[in-house]
RNA sequence: GGCUGGAUGGCAGAGUGGUUAUGCAGCGGACUGCAACUCCGUGUACGCCGGUUCGAUUCCGACUCCAGCCUCCA
């Protein structure tokens, strides 16, 4: 198995510290507000990840932790008049739920930064103890960034090329200007915590390096998060834990790939963000993670009503292969067409999570089975039970198939019971051979978004792509 | 200014030193009362200019453009 590594910037073979054990850690989200989808593709490529990994016979320790204290929560709560515990037990609800809709299983431990002061205070004492810290006379405590050797290795960045307050003013009690915060004295009524230092807070980017080693150990295999992290998060940590613990950090770092909009990233400060809610209102969930596995992890992925309403076809065409057949109980018993796909499924997956390159392979199995369907019906389920099974692997088709077709918990343009009476009546009119007005019956549902198909068996009909 | 990536057919999106990605859309055929679904067939796409090579979309260099990071952001 091939994985990227930003931190050698290219692919390497994957080999985990522990043989059969992979330990991996992901910068969570900052609990001040819902989750958008930037969040989601975060949450969504390192679900794959851990599916794939397990698929494959891994043992996976996935952690992920929750930022529930920053100045960003301080000031939300503040504006919203809301203790700051009310808002964070808030949010993190909305991002279980939103994750749970999106079919991302809930990683093995979500450590929260105010559940581990004393590791960071720790940690920070550690620092200070081997010259790589120090405590300014206002309370807060700072890391030394020209003391670590290694600074700058993450992001191949030269510390004398950066312009450090170029574009943020310079916190006056600074040694140098690249020193980040590890711990911040409290101002009056703030939050706060106490320590060596007096009453305060953690900075960002401690609270990751404090966690992931009490949670993985001081060096382990894979860490990943959102695009923007690279630079200054994951350096930082990089220089706290190396520095603090004298070993190497992480072996492989994963960065998923931007989600933009009009070619521009979807962040909080471009205000230009979907949240997850906001889109699951009008598009079934597995639509939106279909989208975001349809792309490679790493690549940028502009984010439209387009690209939903084809993220839709695909599925339908996936759903429509499924549909009708009665799986119970039924056994793949090595199908050659699913041993086949599988074999491409897992070298693409193999590949640095080819999730398009597998998806491929799935559709390739598809048509298989709408062969098998018409040309050998016995074999159809088990090819089914094939596509379900490695579809699962990304987290996808395991609905019901006319659950999905008819549009899942979306709402209808018609009950279900009108449909139904007015495909018995169309049924009666082409019994009649009155074709125009069954293809008038037919027209006007099809107006609404509802497109019959006729079969033998009879009539069913499913809700085509809804725009919105 | 420094550092990362990227530029692929109508759209989305992989990939490769010479041979099919895949999906959607289009076109032809089969199926159908007609359709839809499905199946079969169908497209000389690789930003620009040089170089290496028997051969480059794929490797190397320059250029143009796009995005990201260098400030909180996933």
């Amino acid at each position: 198995m091939q994985i990227y590594n930003t931190l050698t910037r290219r692919k390497e073979p994957f080999t985990p510290i522990e043989p059969g054990r992979v330990r991996m850690y992901v910068c969570g989200m900052t609990v001040y507000d819902y989750c958008h989808l930037g969040h989601a593709r975060v949450m969504v490529a390192f679900d794959v990840i851990t599916r794939y990994l397990r698929a494959r016979g891994y043992d996976v320790t996935y952690v992920r932790n929750i930022t529930d204290i920053d100045d960003k929560i301080l000031k939300r709560a503040d504006e919203n008049d809301e203790r700051i515990s009310a808002l964070t037990e808030r949010m993190i609800a909305a991002m279980h739920e939103d994750e749970a809709r999106l079919f991302v299983a809930r990683p093995d431990a979500e450590p929260r930064a105010t559940d581990h002061i004393d590791e960071i205070v720790s940690m920070i004492e550690t620092l200070i103890g081997k010259g790589y810290a120090y405590a300014a006379d206002n309370g807060d405590v700072y890391y030394r960034v020209r003391k670590f050797e290694g600074y700058g290795k993450l992001n191949n960045r030269d510390l004398d090329e950066m312009r450090s307050g170029a574009r943020v003013e310079v916190e006056a009690h600074k040694e140098d200007p690249l020193d980040f915060v590890l711990w911040k004295a409290a101002k009056a009524g703030e939050e706060s915590w106490p320590s060596p230092w007096g009453e305060g807070r953690p900075g960002w980017h401690i609270e990751c390096s404090a966690m992931s080693t009490c949670c993985l150990g001081e060096t382990f295999d894979i860490h990943g998060g959102g695009p923007d992290l690279t630079f200054p998060h994951h350096e930082n940590e990089i220089a706290q834990s190396e520095a603090a613990t004298g070993k190497p950090y992480v072996n492989t770092w994963m960065h998923a790939g931007a989600v933009r909009v009009n070619q521009e990233k979807m962040s909080k400060s471009l205000g230009n963000f979907f949240t997850i809610r906001d889109v699951l209102e009008h598009h079934d969930p597995e639509v939106v993670r279909y989208l975001l596995v349809a792309s490679h992890y790493r690549s940028p992925i502009n984010y439209a009503l387009d690209s939903l309403s084809e993220a839709r076809k695909s599925l339908e065409r996936f759903y429509t292969a499924l549909d009708g057949l009665d799986l119970v109980g039924v056994d793949e018993a090595d199908s050659a067409p699913v041993v086949q796909a599988e074999r491409a499924f897992n070298a693409a997956m193999d590949d640095d999570f080819n999730t398009p390159v597998a998806l491929s392979a799935l559709f390739d199995l598809t048509r298989e089975l709408n062969r098998a369907k018409k040309e050998a019906p016995a074999s159809a389920p088990r090819l089914a039970v094939g596509l379900k099974r490695l579809a699962g692997v990304l987290g996808l088709l395991q609905q019901d198939p006319a659950t999905f077709l008819k549009g899942g918990d979306t709402a209808l343009p018609l009950p279900a019971a009108d449909i139904d009476a007015r495909i018995a009546e169309r049924a009666a009119a082409k019994q009649a051979k009155d074709f125009a007005r069954a293809d008038a019956i037919r027209d006007e549902l099809a107006a609404l978004g509802i497109e019959l198909k006729d079969s033998r068996e009879g009539t069913t009909w499913v809700l085509t792509s809804v725009d919105d």
